[in-house]
DNA sequence: AAAAAATGGTGATTTGAATCATTCTTAAAA
DNA sequence: TTTTAAGAATGATTCAAATCACCATTTTTT
């Protein structure tokens, strides 16, 4: 067995840091000078994945989901963005395009910045510099992580994975609502609409969670826990 | 359809730049001092996943695999290495242990480095730091690319595309010989031993490819892009 | 050189999940 | 309110690939 283990989702999605106290004040009067605040509704195309690249986005309010465009009407959502989380780096750092959309999932609010800034922030600031790599790299274990799951565990413990996601790393709470349709959670759990919702009736009548419409209630993490560990 | 196409392999494990040419002198010099060379025959452990990390590795020469162990006994190869690329930074920079495993496939020579005279080579040299992190995005997006291939595409698109990766990325040539058993091949491809070997007999008898052994050459790339493009 | 182990290859069978088809339900538009 | 559309749910069927069971061949060890 091995010490590291397939948890499908890790705290990724979480900020580890705020601007306001990494940057200093002529960085953080550039940052906001340089910077446009935008609001979307509650679902907007925020960047279109093939699109240029131009800038990366600070999420300021609300929820994003990062979003892989496969093919024709195939699509993947890598991971939700939260408040304090950057989209848009991985793409903007490497690419000439956005390699993933990203959308809203409710009223958010958010800061663009040229890519030219981000990279003069992070030349200024060696701190806001290690943070960012920090982010990056854990963003790909995240991905290789992700991989993993999707390819090694099959469906019941690919859709435990995005409930104790949801529970763990977006509301913390073992009762929540989830601003996606079933084929979006179908989409994050890499399967299709019909097989996500056989998986979670099941679910529902082994009494392992409750669900009407889009809240749902943990009724045991422990089972979730093992579905999720043994694939 | 997407402007950005799945094409699963990209010329991510290239390096883009030569340690000797980014650095100054005294960092060189202090990077060959840090350093330490090592050797390692034609299957040997590198890094073990699961390990805690103390250094990432510059691979001299040779080739290295980078493997996710799964479950018990099911694996899956992340990338191939070359000389010129690193290995094991987004473990260093963003984990307690190794997320990954990464072992040679032939003779090899390394040189590792502490991850904190890494960080000080990144804080020194601006140019340095920004060819990593653009490698760790690079990274990040071609493992994007390789889970929506290995979640989207059936087995002919996801031979096609490892036969592909190791035609263009790898050995930049239509014959060559591939330094991987079938298992490895299939932990590659992500699937089993016998599904990939009657995969590759496919293609053998449709004209595809020629294969003897381990020695593979490439008959009609079109039809392996096609296959690719398509899934 | 003989024995053992690892790798390569093939056929038959099973199976998990995709697909197809349809109904029910909730939300939005006319 | 009625009509229309979008989302949720369930059953029946199909299918790609995993699994199982072998045998052949190559490589390694004794």
């Amino acid at each position: 067995m091995n010490t590291t283990e397939n948890v499908a989702v890790q705290k990724t999605t979480k900020p580890s840091f705020n601007i306001e106290e990494v940057l200093t004040a002529p960085e953080l009067a550039r940052f906001y000078e340089e910077s446009n605040r935008t609001e979307f509704g509650k679902r907007d195309t925020i960047f279109k994945q093939g699109s240029r690249v131009t800038e990366v986005a600070l999420v300021i309010s609300g929820l994003v989901k990062v979003t892989r465009e496969m093919r024709k009407g195939k699509n993947l959502i890598l991971r939700v963005a939260q408040p304090g989380c950057f989209v848009g780096i991985s793409s903007g750092l490497a690419s000439e395009t956005y390699e993933y959309s990203v959308c809203s999932m409710e009223t958010t609010t958010i800061r663009t910045i040229s890519v030219d800034t981000l990279r003069w922030l992070m030349e200024s600031n060696h701190r806001f510099a290690n943070e960012i790599n920090q982010r990056i790299c854990s963003e790909n274990l995240f991905n290789i992580s992700r991989l993993s799951s999707l390819l090694s565990k099959q469906l019941p413990g690919r859709v435990a994975d995005i409930i104790l996601y949801f529970s763990q790393d977006i509301f913390s709470s073992n009762e929540f609502s989830i601003p996606l349709t079933r084929q979006e959670l179908a989409e994050l759990a890499g399967t299709t609409k019909e097989s996500l919702i056989r998986t979670l009736s099941e679910f529902k009548n082994d009494k392992i969670i409750d669900m009407n419409r889009n809240v749902f209630s943990i009724n045991s993490f422990n089972i979730l826990k093992t579905l999720s560990r043994l694939g």
